[in-house]
DNA sequence: GTTGTGACTTTTT
DNA sequence: GAAAAAGCCACAA
C-alpha cells in the first residue's frame, strides 16, 4: 500500500541535496498526485505544527514554486527560507527568485528517462 | 460524513 | 511582464 501523501512528499524533500531545490508541482507529481501542488504546500504547513515548528531537519526551505520563487513570504517564513537557501549556495535575486533551471533537482529514482537538465 | 481552506499550476487576457 | 480565473487534491475541524 502506498504511504501517505505527506510521507511521500517529506521523503522526497528529505532527499533534496544541498544547493538544489524542488517545485511543489514536481513533488506532487513524484508523490503520485499530479496537480496536487497545493497539497504539498499544505502538508508542509501542517508539518510545521506537527513536528517542532522549525524544520525537524527537513530541508523544507528547498521547496519553492514553479516560478522559482519562494512562496513562504505570505506565511512568514520567506525571510528565513531565503537565508537558508543562500547559506547553501543558492543564489536569490532581489525578488526572492532563483535560477530554477540550474537548481531544480530530480531524484535518481526517477532519473530513468528524465528531463534532468544538468548541473 | 460534510465543509472549508490552502507555502500551487497553468492558460489566457 | 503582470493580473485574473479555473482546476486540482489532501488535511483539519
Amino acid at each position: 500500500m502506498a504511504p501517505a501523501f505527506r510521507e511521500r512528499v517529506l521523503a522526497l524533500v528529505a532527499r533534496i541535496p544541498e544547493g538544489h531545490v524542488m517545485t511543489y508541482g514536481q513533488l506532487a507529481l513524484l508523490a503520485g498526485q499530479p496537480g496536487a501542488a497545493r497539497q504539498v504546500g499544505f502538508v508542509m504547513n501542517s508539518l510545521m505544527g506537527s513536528v517542532s515548528a522549525g524544520g525537524n531537519g527537513l530541508p523544507w526551505h528547498r521547496v519553492i514554486n514553479a516560478q522559482g520563487r519562494v512562496s513562504t513570504h505570505k506565511v512568514g517564513f520567506g525571510d528565513m527560507q531565503e537565508g537558508l537557501l543562500r547559506a547553501e549556495g543558492v543564489v536569490l535575486d532581489g525578488v526572492g527568485r532563483c535560477d530554477l533551471a540550474a537548481r531544480q533537482w530530480w531524484p535518481e529514482e526517477e532519473r530513468g528517462a528524465p528531463p534532468t537538465p544538468l548541473l
